[in-house]
DNA sequence: ACTTTAACGGCACTGCGTGCCGCAAGACAA
DNA sequence: TTGTCTTGCGGCACGCAGTGCCGTTAAAGT
């Protein structure tokens, strides 16, 4: 017994990983969050209450372990930018990037979501990480808005952006996560583009609402 | 000594409660966050251990203990307004009485900005609890917006709304929270506006322009 | 002076998170 | 095969956050 669960080198540390996501999850649906011990966790995936810590920093992390990889996916987009690209291109891109850690498992990330919004240990959990994304739009948003009332700019565009990708995703999670409203959630995103200052050229209010009145006329006539 | 300390109606609960708020931002920004223990706090203040939960429901509660009060005010402010006033005009009128939790004692705001901003921890808790006012703002920007994108614009808004709101604040509490600032970060607060579709002072163009929108759906969907 | 109420301190308990150590298993060399 | 080295795991113990419970005491009410 003690060599089956040894046998790590063969199903490899993402195993275990998954392994212990699924426990969590499943007893926190099941139980509740604060009625499942780590220890729970631990033993319904066939390890110790120590591997766990090995895993994951704590508890909540134990639902949402992906966090860093998303933040170091918009980190990348922006890195690897051309200077050349708009400014809302480069977020709408680095963005939807994102999309990709929920759309791998959707039915995980409907499970996530739901215990998410039920729990508050983990609602505020959740906020904290959806923070850390908007800090992190907004400072790459501030070092490409050059000009004057740059930070409240930055900080409107971020908090919108990742305000946005939040309405897309509950939507399309809400729904059921389906495979064939990717395409959907993708475009609900890009929408916000639509409500804020970031398209160049566009700086007067009249021109917003000229320009958008433009938009409207097209879409209504194709 | 016993008797010293049981003195509480003279002093009161409120004079406790500043003690003890007083003894955790001295404390934590002495020997840091984490080597501070309740303990501590407790006996700093000159009470037990029990007595802080009695006050606070955690540790990190203690720095930021005004949090239901601040939006109790903001649900306040949209309760007793009246049908007429425009959103935008409202929104702001909300945002602006939260300040009052920051001026009232501008020099404990610094050291807790200080704080909040250097403890990971208190940093993630103040995501949270900035997240709870993003909602609250969130759901009765959403139950004025009756037209289509709807959710959209109200999650861009109230998101807008509260990072300019942080914005302002962070700037003013960078400068030290001056007294004569106090105009100009509530000039900074209501700059959103200017970017953001809702302008009140364009609320006449805004609804030609939902007209108009009106007219080109009607025209366009068969 | 007596009873009632409310707040406090102390105690004990659960559970999270961490440091430490011993151990078992695979990798590598002789 | 045999010995050494490295890696990952389990177990143990500890500190501390947060909670329930209870005895006590001071103040309010009668």
């Amino acid at each position: 017994m003690t060599a089956a669960r040894r046998g790590r080198s063969v199903e490899g540390r993402a195993e275990v990983r998954r392994e212990l996501v699924a426990a969590a999850v499943d007893l926190f649906t099941d139980r509740g969050y604060d009625e499942t011990t780590i220890d729970d966790i631990a033993t319904s995936a066939g390890v110790g209450r120590r591997t766990f810590f090995r895993y994951f920093r704590s508890k909540e992390d134990g639902i949402s372990p992906d966090h860093e990889a998303g933040l170091a996916r918009v980190a990348e987009v922006f890195a690897t930018a051309h200077a050349g690209e708009p400014t809302m291109s480069l977020v709408l891109r680095a963005g939807e990037t994102v999309f990709e850690l929920y759309t791998d498992d959707p039915q995980l990330s409907v499970r996530r979501f739901a215990l998410t919004h039920r729990v508050p240990a983990l609602r505020d959990r959740e906020s904290a990480g959806v923070d850390h994304y908007r800090r992190l739009f907004t400072r790459h948003l501030r070092a490409r808005l050059g000009r004057a009332d740059g930070d409240l700019r930055a900080a409107v565009i971020g908090a919108s952006v990742v305000a946005a990708h939040n309405v897309a995703l509950r939507e399309w999670l809400a729904a059921g996560a389906p495979a064939a409203g990717v395409a959907s959630l993708i475009a609900r995103f890009r929408g916000v583009a639509e409500l804020l200052p970031g398209d160049p050229g566009l700086t007067t209010v009249a021109d917003r609402l000229e320009a958008a009145v433009g938009r409207l006329e097209r879409t209504a006539t194709p």
